[in-house]
DNA sequence: GTCTATAGTTGGATAGAC
DNA sequence: GTCTATCCAACTATAGAC
């Protein structure tokens, strides 16, 4: 009955989608649901997406723009890496903790993705954007703390992604916060202890960030993990 | 026609039900499907199994009874911490490496489990089969290489199971094998730093290899230590 | 733009012949 | 034990009235 010009509709539409998904799993995000939610009629829902993949899609984009906006927003001028480091993971881990159902969903966009290729971009967005969060969060710790990595950013960064992811996984399964805190605490631990003071790289002479001095077998210069054709961010 | 009792027709239609499953994703493993994999008619199915679940919680079954099965087969008597911790991690990539579709399968039963009540027992049980794995290697490591860990024994295996998760998940989303590997290396490295000679706590006194000294401040009831300017994040 | 009605598929489950 | 035939539910997608 009441008339919305399209992208609001579409808008509606995909918030609706958000919610059905992350409360009924990615397989209870049928077009009907999502138009039920949404308080709209199955036509609807056709009128505004072309077919599905397409409504989950822009779902599933939304939810990367928003892990996107929701980075490091501030951070110290000054503090220790340890501290910055536990600091981030901490919020990190109560965000997670706080939103177990859109959580779980991410994950089920990922497996989706990797067996449909109608979806398979929106796999290699998550990571693109979450690796990308990593690696701007890992450069403010260099700049806060006077610090570099022990070993390429950008291998740190896809060890935080997967630790964090992995943790989740877990937790999502046993529910237990403790044994999850615990180990994020552990691993916020082994991260600080990547962290080398500019002081004594200096001598090293490098004008560049990346770190130099290779953990004893994890080669500095592999090649940079940028998956063919993921250009777009966008 | 070939009539077969139905034990074995069980275990042919649950290999039917794996090859489908990792092949197709789980979705693919429709009742039909598994079926026509195996050569019999939709009818079989039904006779054999209840329902389809059963038939998935049987196939499930026997993917984490061979994950407990190849577990660690054999460790040198004795050897320093770090060779055995980069031997196997190095065993268990080339492993995962080798079995893409079968390794999707088993994140699709847990964010599944995670949805159906029917199937929750899956997820549990691949987690503390998982889990179980990894603390009789610890205590592999342990005894051959003359070590305890820094770190309850628990916590260790935690993190063990959910840094091959998180590499595994991205892997299978970018395809990056040096990026993989590079992050397991280092990951190997820092689980040999966690592990400390026997000498060294001997004077500690305890009979119990469960670590009694946390690593710094990885107190399972410390207070929280982020810095002021940090908390703004939350 | 929005609705109802319906076409066309797919898949789980059962009945009953053999 | 195995097969064919069939029922029924749920879903995507479209057509056409309003």
């Amino acid at each position: 009955m009441n008339r919305l010009p399209v992208a609001e509709r579409r808008e509606q539409l995909i918030e609706a989608a958000l919610s059905v998904a992350s409360r009924e799993g990615i397989d209870g995000a049928t077009v009907r649901a999502v138009a039920a939610e949404a308080g709209v009629s199955l036509g609807v829902v056709h009128y505004c997406f072309r077919d599905k993949d397409e409504l989950l899609r822009a779902m599933a984009h939304t939810i990367t723009e928003r892990n996107l906006g929701r980075g490091v927003a501030e951070m110290p001028e000054s503090a220790p890496a340890r501290d910055l480091v536990l600091g981030v993971l901490e919020e990190l881990w109560s965000n997670i903790r706080a939103t177990r159902g859109p959580q779980l969903l991410t994950y089920e966009l990922t497996t989706t993705s990797l067996r449909h290729p109608e979806l398979r971009q929106v796999g290699v967005d998550q990571y693109v954007v979450s690796w990308a969060a990593a690696e701007r969060f890992l450069e403010e710790v260099e700049r806060a703390a006077g610090i570099v990595w022990r070993v390429p950013r950008h291998t740190v960064a896809r060890t935080i992604i997967a630790t964090i992811d992995g943790f989740s996984l877990a937790w999502l399964v046993d529910g237990d916060d403790d044994a999850a805190y615990q180990g994020l605490r552990l691993f916020a631990e082994h991260l600080a202890s990547l962290a080398v003071p500019i002081d004594e790289t200096a001598m090293l002479g490098t004008g560049t960030t990346a770190a130099d001095e290779p953990a004893a077998d994890v080669h500095p210069f592999a090649a940079p993990t940028v998956p063919a054709g993921v250009s777009a961010l966008a």
